[in-house]
DNA sequence: ATGCGATGCTACGCGGGACGTAGTAGAGGA
DNA sequence: TCCTCTACTACGTCCCGCGTAGCATCGCAT
């Protein structure tokens, strides 16, 4: 309850995955647990599943061999320039965005 | 064409109304102008009038008396608190997601 | 005076992402 | 044998993002 969140789309469940994938590849479910402990909150299957198909056919993750009905993922380099950018994108908006709360 | 942006939500239109607000009262037009200075991309209408009503309803900001068919609006308190608490979120994970990306 | 662009907003509809729930299935432990 | 954890697929609803169209007013030039 509260915060913007409430408004809608604010919690970015592609970019989460990208930040998961960033150190290293990972599966599904790991992703999960790990943009929970990153956010503070796990996203369900359909939130997931959903951006990381979308994420795989805009090429910016791929998948590895499955192994032990495991599917892992990994960063492409279009993927991991895309977060490169995003990023820093985002830390420039959170900047200016502090800078106009502070002066006022 | 190209960038995280494709993959859906990551415009976060209510966002940028809370930072446009920040340094004081703007009505809607000169809001557009603004996040499309903030941002490099200016949001139509359809998008901004919406996440205008949908703020105001949620109490983060509220309309100040109409003149010469202007509508200005302010922040509220809980919308400048709602917004310090997002841009603060948003730089730790943009700060989090850099250093994933500059270790790997 | 009148045409025209810029200003400022309302109304409306479509597409698709976010999210929850349910279902499937193997592995491991009590 | 039953339950829990892992790991993913399938499915449907909701509503936000976004574009388009429409309308009215103002300023400015012709």
């Amino acid at each position: 309850m509260g915060g913007l969140a409430d408004l809608g789309r604010f919690s970015e469940p592609a970019l989460h995955i990208l930040i998961s994938l960033a150190p290293g590849p990972r599966h599904g479910y790991a992703m999960q647990d790990d943009i929970g402990e990153l956010t503070g909150s796990r996203p369900g299957p359909g939130t997931l599943y959903g951006a990381i198909r979308r994420l795989e056919e805009h090429g910016y993750i791929e998948a590895l061999p499955e192994q032990d009905r495991r599917k892992p993922y990994r960063l492409t380099d279009a993927g991991r320039a895309a977060l490169n950018a995003e990023l820093q994108r985002m830390r420039a908006l959170a900047a200016t965005g502090l800078r106009r709360l502070a002066v006022a």
